[in-house]
DNA sequence: AACGCGACCTGCGAGC
DNA sequence: TGCTCGCAGGTCGCGT
């Protein structure tokens, strides 16, 4: 469900309440949530307890909470400038995640997998909660690796030079400032695929799932069929652009949200589903083509066992993959 | 290398 | 009222 600027969304949210405090406690009330920290229900609880936040990280739709272990005598940067920090508290949000802060007093939700106890601070909720109705997302403690570029893993408010194991095999997304289209359009041409497959693959560029994916190849006039090993570098250059923005824009919004699941920190929806030109459009018109005097309808299409929104008149299915 | 598919899950609305 | 079906923002791993 949550793509790049929900997660996003919830990063900024959390580093606000979470940076510098510590875990006093950890309830795993469904280890299923658990299930990719191999070491099991036991581990993973005593990895955190007593570790101090000292951010919150993210790349594309990965978000880890870099960790001072206790015993460390200054949480953050060592005195010879190398952080610390060697693991972090990873959360995938899957389909249906939420990181929610709460206070203790609040019933329990529904679907609350994990309870994280946060030493308690004036003003600030004392509870992070993962809650998660389909239990695609999770949470797992993995350790920082140093990046391949030399670049921050990913942003955060002072990012470190590691990243996340379990997120270093996917490329850096397009609001990441060390993003490189270079690198991305040579990803692309080398790909033999069709173009809204490689936006999807994490590891040519991260972030876009099948919302953005679709408002980003309307924007630029893209079909997402077209043959990626024959993507022009200018087209190349006005998909990307799309992405940043529409995601910005999405992010200014706060997230896109169709009902309850997808939730910020505070448990309030984003509003950019209003402002969709593509996704679950089927049916209306294509707003670009009625605004020039065309009259188009969008249609919806199976691809890649979900949906693809287009509109047939201003991103023409090409032949071959070509124009 | 790329693909198609199933697996992992719950819940909602539509149609009968 | 209930049943079944199709559908939903994602990722991973398998066989081909």
């Amino acid at each position: 469900m949550p793509e790049l600027p929900e997660v996003e969304v919830v990063r900024r949210g959390l580093a606000r309440w979470v940076r510098g405090r510590t875990i006093t406690g950890v309830e795993v009330l469904d280890p299923r949530s658990i299930r990719r920290h191999a070491l099991g229900t036991e581990d993973f609880i005593g990895n955190l307890e007593h570790a101090t936040v000292l951010d919150v990280v993210r790349r594309g739709k990965f978000l880890w909470m870099p960790l001072a272990m206790s015993g460390s005598p200054d949480p953050g940067l060592g005195t010879d400038g190398e952080n610390l920090s060697k693991v972090a508290l990873m959360a995938h949000l899957g389909m249906s995640g939420q990181l929610l802060m709460q206070d203790p007093g609040v019933a329990d939700e529904k679907h609350l997998k994990v309870r994280i106890r946060l030493s308690p601070v004036a003003d600030m909720p004392q509870q992070l909660r993962f809650v998660d109705q389909r239990i695609f997302g999770g949470l797992f403690v993995t350790s920082l690796v140093p990046t391949v570029d030399g670049g921050p893993g990913g942003l955060g408010e002072t990012p470190l030079p590691e990243i996340a194991e379990e997120a270093s095999h996917i490329a850096r997304d397009p609001l990441d400032p060390f993003f490189s289209f270079d690198a991305f359009y040579r990803k692309v041409k080398g790909r033999k695929t069709g173009l809204k497959r490689a936006l999807l693959d994490q590891s040519v560029i991260s972030g876009i799932g099948n919302i953005y994916a679709d408002e980003a190849l309307w924007r630029a006039r893209l079909h997402y069929a077209k043959a990626t090993d024959t993507l022009r570098r200018a087209d190349a250059e006005r998909l990307v652009e799309a992405a940043k923005d529409v995601m910005n824009a999405a992010l200014d919004a706060g997230g896109t949200s169709f009902d309850s699941l997808y939730v910020n920190v505070n448990g309030d929806s984003g509003y950019f589903a209003r402002s969709l030109n593509a996704y679950g459009r089927a049916g209306e018109p294509c707003g670009r083509c009625e605004s020039i005097g065309l009259r188009s309808i969008m249609k919806r299409e199976q691809f890649m066992n979900r949906s693809s929104y287009t509109c047939p008149v201003c991103q023409p299915r090409p032949r071959n993959g070509r124009w």
